[in-house]
DNA sequence: CAAGTTACCTTGTAATACAAAGTACTTGTT
DNA sequence: AACAAGTACTTTGTATTACAAGGTAACTTG
């Protein structure tokens, strides 16, 4: 258990959100997307994204369309389905109400 | 993957760090701590605090000492080592930013 | 056509949250 | 003393998932 390992942590639980909100904002593929990520300080790499836009696609949340890229191989264009843009309003109330609740846990009155 | 699902998963990255700060407002037990984090809609239960108690302390994060109870069996009251105080302070500095990151990435403009 | 670039995918490993069941101590009742 | 109930801590097995590392495929350039 390492500083760094916990922030891995804390992370993962907003990927899911972050990746939904990023492809709410219209269609975009993988690689935009990480470098979107990173530029936001979310780590992300791709052993970590792939994966995660598939789950989310057989969960009905996303779908993609293959579109010609002008240099280089064709890319999987992302957009929200109806049902991921249901989700992805839900997870706001969730991140919400969690980033209330962390910070009624630590600040709290301590005894210092 | 369903929305409880993920909200579990948003809340497992902050848990270490609301433990180590409720432990560093005062010595404690886990009943207790139980207690607050559900108070506050942290979600946690005996099967995920105990095992995580374990690790903190085989860190050297917390350390804790058995006290004799009025009534039922004693208790380990944790503390926070040292090594704990200087780890929570570099979570707050994780949480900080990943709420700046997390905020930025969901806020960001939309072509709604 | 060989090398480089871009894009997407897969496999194996480690971490860990949880459900469920178990151990142990104390108190109250018969 | 035996038993039930309550409290506290622990363990086992399962499922999820982030990541490192390596792989596949399409396209471009020299």
């Amino acid at each position: 258990m390492n500083l760094e390992n916990t922030q891995i942590q804390m992370r993962k639980g907003v990927l899911e959100f972050c990746i939904l909100s990023i492809i709410s904002r219209g269609e975009i593929y993988a690689s935009d997307m990480l470098e979107e990520l990173t530029r936001a300080k979310i780590m992300v790499v791709e052993g970590t994204l792939y994966p995660l836009l598939n789950r989310l696609r057989k969960a009905g949340l996303v779908e993609y369309k293959w579109v010609e890229s002008a240099l280089g191989p064709p890319r999987k264009y992302y957009m929200l389905t109806e049902q991921g843009h249901q989700f992805l309003q839900a997870l706001r109330t969730t991140w919400e109400e969690l980033v209330a609740s962390t910070n009624a846990i630590v600040n709290a009155q301590s005894q210092l």
